[in-house]
DNA sequence: ACACGATCGAACAGAATCGAACAGAAGTGA
DNA sequence: TCACTTCTGTTCGATTCTGTTCGATCGTGT
């Protein structure tokens, strides 16, 4: 509860020139702080001059100001507030270099599975995303997917498929659509094949970080022919948060190196058929 | 719940100069609204003057006001609450052209209407993405979009607001989803406001270029308790291909210039607030 | 270190505003 | 028509804000 207020003051008779107007308190306090930005510092006098007001509510102005953490007091007037710290940005596209060279040989080679006239679904990921990138510019294919970053790969040409997002709460971070909405709305649809992410893929099956995002691999998977897994070589063996399915579910296995032993036995004893693209060929992305 | 209701009043004898006609509660508190936005601050005095109503009702609808978030309550009025966020965006490549102020303008007095807890609905298009770009940073609303250059102008910033995006058929150029699917998820929401932009205004309604855009903008006009249009004045007095509605459907318009008198007489007709944004604010850009 | 002037903060009084409570008016439903 | 609900205006004590006064404190020049 910050204790704004304000009035009609009895305003001293000189009624000198007065300052944007400012009635309110509120308001008053408000242009106040906007003066001390624009000049970095004012004092008490120059305020009670330019606002035509008393000493003594500036101070008290001041005071309520400091108190919010917007200035810094000091004898006679006051500063501005030192920035806390600096905002720390999350460095939002840094994965996306991090095996660039693998996801895109991958998503070519993925790519080159789809047939005209294909009905496929496309999940969230940054490799299903460079997958996106291939497929942009093909025409007579229907593509249904819940990633942005999907959408925008695609739409960096002229989009000559149709392409249907299916709805949901956005989660911003990854750019994707989910929850109850999602998994309605994909239940509406039937694909060829679906392109899936994951954060891991062991003997055990396919993991990936989020619940949400499970959930909505489910449902394409449920609703896919065919099942095509992108996922490169530095996630064999590993495990992560949630699984989506086992390894049965995988039709095919994209991926940029031979599995190990112990997963190259498991994906062969559940018939996951493997390629595994040749990343050497030089393209521009 | 909020407790909107309206009712006429029993009007004390002094028939004086009323405001636009405000005769339910409702209507009346929106006009309040729409009149702190314009002038950034506003004195409970100077309202009960202005609407014809007593101070104490001014400070209940100033109540209400303030339990939805649209101002802050300061003694002797109130102000318009504070952006929540971040006040001073670096505007990306705002500038570049000479509406694009305009839009900026339109976006930010446009935001001033959204309260804490709203359910907003943003339509496609340039002006209403300026809006997106204001709201991103604020918490609590819930926002339903069927317009990605919306939701990648939210996600500049860290999203504290739950985003929901309709699903649908992609229009690559106009980065929007509309089509059956569109309308039937639309079906699902309820809005508290609509904010939908337009190719043309004039007294015969607003007016668009596509059938497939429009379809959507009246999906959101069904379901919006409150209808916001974001229109600048290069848009006054022109029609185009396809008509989204009459006038009436309008609560606020929003834009950068008063409309001309002809215009303006038919908006006064149909009871359409009007706020014109002030673009003058030079503000560190 | 000392002194002088400016600034500060507490306390007070005046004015305006606020909020609770009550009663009247208009709509709603039986 | 009557009870009920909702909104509104009025009254009045309580609260809040503002300006003034005045002793204490701070900053600065010598």
């Amino acid at each position: 509860m910050d204790g704004e207020a304000g009035r009609t003051a009895p305003m001293p008779p000189g009624g000198e020139g007065r300052r944007g107007g400012a009635v309110l308190a509120a308001a008053r306090r408000r242009a106040l702080h906007v003066a001390i930005v624009e000049r970095g510092e004012i004092s008490v006098a120059e305020i009670a001059k330019e606002f035509g007001i008393s000493e003594m509510t500036v101070r008290r102005d001041l005071d309520a100001l400091q108190q919010s953490g917007a200035i810094e007091r000091s004898h006679g007037g006051a500063v501005l507030a030192k920035p806390a710290a600096a905002p720390a940005e999350p460095s939002f596209a840094a994965r996306r270099n991090v095996r660039a060279r693998a996801k895109q040989a991958i998503g070519r080679a993925a790519a080159a599975l789809i047939a005209d006239r294909d009905v496929v679904g496309l999940d969230v990921g940054s490799t299903v995303a460079c997958l996106a990138a291939e497929i942009g510019g093909r025409s007579g294919l229907s593509i249904v997917t819940n990633s942005l970053q999907a959408v925008a790969a695609m739409t960096r040409r002229p989009v000559l498929s149709d392409v249907y997002v299916v709805g949901g709460y956005l989660r911003a971070r990854e750019g994707s659509l989910c929850g109850a909405i999602t998994q309605r709305q994909l239940a509406d649809h039937w694909l060829n094949k679906a392109f899936i992410g994951a954060a891991a893929l062991s003997p055990e099956g396919i993991f990936d970080y989020s619940i949400e995002e499970v959930q909505v691999k489910m449902g394409f998977i449920r609703r896919a022919g065919e099942l095509i897994l992108l996922c490169d070589s530095s996630k064999f063996g590993r495990r992560s948060f949630a699984r989506v399915a086992g390894l049965e579910a995988i039709s095919t296995l994209v991926t940029d190196r031979p599995p190990g032993a112990e997963l190259a036995e498991a994906l062969r004893r559940h018939e996951v058929q493997v390629v595994v693209a040749d990343d050497d060929e030089e393209e521009g992305c």
